[in-house]
DNA sequence: GTCTAATATTTGGAAGTTAAAGTAAATCCC
DNA sequence: GGGATTTACTTTAACTTCCAAATATTAGAC
């Protein structure tokens, strides 16, 4: 019925190079996944009115013991540029879910500690996210599992993991 | 040895919600791997002065029976957005690898047509992929093959395709 | 105790993405 | 034909990412 690109892209690939054909298609798959699932979820965080970015930052600082931990830790933790951080952590302060003060302890440490405001928010959005199973609810959970399974292969692949 | 955070990430989310940790480690692997591979294809063409939606634009085109392709066509191949086309094409056209004029039969459409530089580029910007296999060079074909089927279920299951 | 080197964060800039609004051209319809 | 609708593209604005350079602070070396 519906033209699919990335099939028609792989029709190209493999009547010009057909041994580099499943590489490529395998990396558009990767992209094209990426794009839909994030679609997804931004439209499922959109009422909360938070991007995903800002939705992993609040869950991490949730879980974490104190609701606090220092800007580094974060980018680490988000696997993201320490900038991206800072990018994200300003709008969640501008919106009061996070504040921010230099630890006593390091002064060069910046620490971002969740409100309750911002508890409160990132509860709501989880329990949305439960519901549509992280856009991933026409999956079972063994099909869920089996897709980390392929893609730690990558990971494994290229030294991350 | 290494600290993996999305490991991590499962953990936390298994300690409370074990029935939706297994959907969200799928999600985040997919956003991961797709961070990972972008990264390493970005540095791939990075000596050619492009970035991967700059290639795939330039691959698009050479495809192309003439060379030549209206900016919305290219927008559903890549499944992009409209003003991402916008985007790319005109910094592809302000290095002079790329024109831009609109169609004699319709002048709402603006045909994109790439130069006898762009093509010089994109093959060898194309062979560097090769090279590399698309970043993927530790997968086996029947690898890379598995990956793309995993990740078509995902595709199913939303719609796409 | 300085002086130097390493670390933590921010800032500014280039890219990418999307959504929404604006412009221009073609088509539909009466 | 003329008016309304649709289509194609661009523009603007918001947001994400990264990198590279600047700032500040701590730690190490002599």
């Amino acid at each position: 019925m519906s033209f699919d690109p990335l099939a028609e892209a792989h029709r190209q690939w493999s009547a010009r190079w057909p041994e580099h054909a499943d590489h490529m298609a395998a990396v558009t798959a990767v992209m094209r996944v990426q794009q839909l699932l994030l679609s997804r979820i931004e439209t499922l965080l959109k009422p909360y009115g938070i991007t995903f970015a800002a939705y992993e930052a609040l869950r991490l600082l949730a879980f974490s013991r104190e609701g606090r931990l220092p800007m580094g830790k974060m980018g680490e933790r988000l696997m993201v540029h320490p900038a991206s951080v800072t990018n994200v952590i300003s709008r969640l302060e501008g919106r009061g879910l996070v504040t921010r003060a230099p630890s006593p302890h390091d002064r060069r440490v910046v620490l971002a500690t969740i409100t309750p405001a911002g508890r409160a928010l990132i509860e709501e959005a989880t329990a949305a996210m439960h519901d549509a199973e992280f856009a991933l609810d026409g999956l079972s959970p063994a099909q869920a599992r089996t897709v980390t399974e392929v893609l730690h292969m990558i990971r494994a692949s290229v030294g991350d993991a």
